[in-house]
DNA sequence: AGCGAATACTTCGCGATATGATGTATATCG
DNA sequence: CGATATACATCATATCGCGAAGTATTCGCT
């Protein structure tokens, strides 16, 4: 996927990755992967820019002598989710402007 | 709109823009604005890119004493296109992530 | 016991890029 | 004559994804 494009897409993906329920940074990689891949050092960095945001808080918990954080969406998290949907209708509009006078096979 | 996400999306709007005639930056401006908004200066520095890159080409004209830029897409312009829509398929699989589980009235 | 792979998170520097500010220049309209 | 529209260019700034490199622990395999 180009670069660009996956940064729109960054932020608004790693919060639905913890919408559900919370989430630490391997487990988020593995759930987006399907979806779209990140590398590490991009992921904690987005961490930690959507925590200074306050779109989702932090706890530290140990675990079989590691520790790891886990992540907790917080309401303006889950506010950025709906905007993004609000967003959907003009990147659609975006995406017909782009494909217009297209054949319909596709 | 997000700019992260506009990012991803000006590149393709500026070649479809111009893919069914020839157009110049100014008229570029207007054709896009109903679908997503750009600065001049962004314009520019994106016509230049693209050429840069070989997915259109640029001729001058002069214009009532003004001087015009029209921008002509490339065969490599007209593939980049075919590929946002590919990439239009990974993009509706990460909008079902970030919207799963929502009720369906969105 | 030895060792590679997986788990888990951090920091640094680089390159790409959208934008505001600013500048240049001409045409048109009141 | 001044405001507005047309038309394009350049620069500094801030943001951000990512590769590279580092630190540590656990677990499976031989």
């Amino acid at each position: 996927m180009d670069i660009q494009l996956k940064r729109g897409l960054l932020d608004v993906c790693v919060l639905a990755a913890i919408k559900s329920k919370d989430s630490y940074g391997y487990q988020i990689m593995k759930d987006m992967k399907p979806y779209l891949e990140l590398s590490e050092s991009t992921l904690y960095t987005i961490l930690k820019r959507l925590e200074t945001a306050n779109l989702l808080t932090v706890r530290t918990v140990e675990h079989g002598g590691r520790l790891r954080k886990y992540y907790h969406i917080t309401g303006a998290g889950l506010k950025r989710i709906e905007d993004f949907k609000d967003e959907w209708r003009e990147i659609l509009s975006i995406y017909r402007f782009v494909t217009k006078g297209d054949d319909g096979n596709e």
